[in-house]
RNA sequence: GGAGAGGUGGCUGAGCGGUCGAAAGCGGCGGUCUUGAAAACCGUUGAAGGUUUAUCCCUUCCCAGGGUUCGAAUCCCUGCCUCUCCGCCA
């Protein structure tokens, strides 16, 4: 959510920064409703002004033993008036909510201009893709080869865009999990957290999911309503929500791995095959909340900690400044993370580390006690893939098969695997 | 699942339907004392919003949502949550 004030005193240039997303403010209509929410606003004030000290006087009175018949007369009409004044600034306010939500967040000056995906500005690139001396094989021939990876199964189990991992594939799975989850608790000073899965509708709104995107979730439960989380960000950013966090105590930063569920809504034909796109994976997510001056520099520090997962599975990657018609609506910069392919022969997404400023917070009502002002400001909120588990897999997979078709465990992965160094 | 108790400011915790935004304590901040710190003492300290050049002033907020009333932290209803006991259970 963006700050009221800025939308009441500089609406004009705020209409000229989301633009650059593409997006199109309605400046009349948010106008005409902030010129009626203003009148309304007064008028009911003042009516509420005067029942209240209508009612002193009658108190006052009756203390005295007085006759209050009188006074009761002046005052006792308020009471309709005032309950169509509350109705109609309750009205105006919601729909002003209702805008005011549906708005997405400014973005970082550094943001460039664009269209998609097209438009993102490569940042750099680390490693060198490998040479193969035969034609590599996708994961999904490579799982499947080994009979530990089934698709089928995982239509029959539940439905399409689920998968049955086995054996040694779902161990190294798991210990992948296991690198992530020990590097940035040990290295990187993140304190692990365990979360529920399913969030209720004051998170989802707090972390931008609600109202706008509900149709990305899966709805587990009515009354109250429950929605499996789609990353572990909901959760773990929902602990600073009403809080006012102790400064001394800045910045919190946690380090969560959960399963994520999706219903990819909007991706029917996209990415069908494979374990790129599912209903449900596994991720391990960083989220830091930082004080307002420090979120830049925690944005590419986050960034790096994620980068160093790739680092040490030696996983070519590239960096990416997502484009402003790329970059998500609660972020206002966004870095992804392209891990090379080589069934693909292309990099692909294997985390989006995102600084949402104040956008989050002011929603989550997360803040901190500023020793300067002694008030209660709002933190800054960021999070990072550090990184999705699943697609991992399937880097390593694609990245260390050789001509056999069987997968050899990078050595950063070898203290979690057992003593097995190859699968197949 | 059954029975009972309760949800009040950053925290703990009082609060007859009428100057209650709310006692007291803790914590925070400022000061006195001290070489400095601690202790002690004195003072101060909720949030959101409206109006204003601004001190002022006004409104709202005592879990949430309804209701009664001229007036609700206080009375009534519904929901949510917490605690205690019993039952069940990993």
């Amino acid at each position: 959510m963006l700050d009221p004030y800025l939308l009441r005193t500089e609406l004009v240039h705020v209409q000229q920064q989301l633009s650059r997303r593409g997006y199109v403010l309605d400046v009349d209509t948010y106008t005409a409703l902030e010129t009626q929410r203003k009148a309304i606003q007064v008028k009911t004030q003042e009516l509420q002004n005067e029942r209240n000290s209508g009612s002193k006087l009658i108190g006052q009175a009756k203390a005295r033993g007085e006759d209050i018949q009188p006074l009761l007369d002046e005052v006792q009409h308020l009471g309709d008036l005032l309950k169509d004044a509350e109705a109609e600034l309750a009205d105006v306010q919601s729909k002003m909510a209702d805008l005011v939500e549906g708005i997405p967040n400014i973005l970082d000056d550094s943001v460039p201009n664009g269209k998609s995906d097209a438009d993102n500005l490569e940042i750099s690139r680390w490693g060198e893709p490998r040479q193969f001396t035969f034609t590599p094989k996708d994961h999904v021939d490579l799982g499947e080869g080994l009979k530990q990876m089934d698709f089928e199964l995982g239509v029959k189990i539940a439905s399409a865009r689920f998968v049955v991992l086995k054996g040694q594939l779902a161990r190294l799975q798991r210990a992948i999990i296991q690198l992530m989850l020990d590097t940035h608790t040990e290295e990187h000073g993140y304190d692990e957290t365990y979360v529920p899965f399913l969030a209720n509708a004051d998170s989802l709104r707090g972390t931008g999911q609600l109202p706008k995107f509900e149709a990305d979730l899966f709805k587990a439960n009515e009354n109250p309503a429950l929605y499996l989380i789609p990353t572990a960000e909901v959760p773990v950013t929902n602990i600073v929500r009403d809080v006012i966090v102790d400064a001394k105590h800045l910045p919190l930063k946690y380090v969560c791995h959960s399963p994520c569920f999706r219903s990819e809504a909007g991706a029917y034909g996209r990415d069908v095959r494979g374990m790129i796109r599912q209903h449900q994976f596994e991720k391990v997510e960083l989220v830091q909340i930082v004080r307002p001056e420090d979120s830049q520099q925690a944005h590419e520090e986050l960034t790096a900690h994620a980068e160093v997962i790739l680092k040490k599975l030696n996983l070519p990657y590239r960096k990416v400044l997502l484009c402003a018609g790329d970059t998500g609506f609660s972020s206002s910069k966004t870095y992804d993370l392209e891990v090379w392919l080589p069934g693909q022969g292309g990099y692909r997404e294997i985390s989006s580390c995102s600084n949402f400023r104040d956008f989050q917070a002011r929603r989550l009502q997360a803040r901190w006690r500023n020793p300067e002002t002694g008030k209660p400001e709002l933190v800054h909120t960021l999070n990072g893939s550090g990184l999705a588990a699943g697609r991992t897999l399937i880097a390593v997979m694609e990245n260390y098969q050789d001509e056999s078709g069987a997968i050899h465990i990078p050595e950063a992965l070898l203290p979690y695997m057992g003593g097995i160094t190859v699968i197949g």
